[in-house]
RNA sequence: AGACACCUUCUAUU
DNA sequence: AATAGAAGGTGTCT
């Protein structure tokens, strides 16, 4: 399998509001730089989507490790709530409903498909890749606020 | 009989812990704000005394909406529990003692003179009385816990 | 088993 | 200052 990096990011200005979300994929010393946004999202659901997005772009099974500087994501993840979530019928343990479970799913199925090890890494903290995944993100939700609409991009090589 | 609206709501940081209590009473647009605290209390114990001092600050029998967030509070009431409790000496229908015994007796003495009616108010859902209530709570437990020492305040008008 | 409330911690987004 | 999300817990009752 080939071993590929990933980093991920989200923005959104109001939360909720217009969001979006940068991803860059490396592999072999090439990057390709993904981003794209929705006019009225969350923070979350933006981090969740610049993981999506980075997996999907990935035309065959491969070994991954995914950064991103989510709490929610990484622990939902590599502590099996969100497992546990699915498994419970989309209701967390204190009994009420765990939320953006469309988007889970989308992750867990893609997890079934791909080796992913999950890195969390704290944000604004001068980590390189994570800062343009920020600008990224942060370019995704201007566009999408002016848009009004949802859409992606692919840029860079 | 004069119509009053009482919002009442209750706070305690660490449960047991310094709770505080807010209470506002509205008579013909005119509003006056109580709040207090107690270095060692409970949450429950703090919605009942947010009941407790705005009913106590009425100087005549007075015709009352009260609104609540505590279903504790509320069905205690209107589901005739407390009355129950205080029928077969504070205790419960499970044979265990009914907690709270010495501030639910000064709630039934209250209700004795005023006529009242509890409504139950969801929290944290917008209703602007019952955030403000919640500061003045917020404020009551903070004054309590560097005070080291119960205290009553009346604020407003 | 259910309900409401009250918190403690954590991260991110503003 | 606030929202979006999660874990763990207590206070209380039916």
């Amino acid at each position: 399998m080939k071993k590929i990096e990933i980093f991920t990011d989200g923005a959104c200005s109001g939360n909720p509001g217009p969001g979006g979300y940068g991803t860059i994929l490396r592999f072999n010393n090439i990057s390709k730089e993904l981003y794209g946004g929705d006019p009225k999202t969350t923070n979350n659901r933006m981090e969740m989507t610049a993981v999506i997005k980075g997996l999907q772009a990935l035309k065959e099974p491969c070994e991954i490790t995914l950064y991103s500087d989510s709490k929610y994501v990484i622990d939902a993840i590599t502590k099996g709530w969100a497992v546990g979530w699915k498994k419970r019928g989309w209701v967390k343990a204190d009994k009420k409903p765990a939320l953006n479970s469309d988007l889970w799913e989308i992750i867990l199925q893609l997890l079934a498909v791909h080796k992913v090890e999950f890195v969390w890494v704290k944000g604004h903290a001068g980590h390189t890749e994570n800062e343009r995944c920020d600008e990224l993100a942060v370019k995704g939700s201007q566009e999408a606020r002016s848009l009004g609409a949802s859409f992606d991009k692919v840029v860079g090589e």
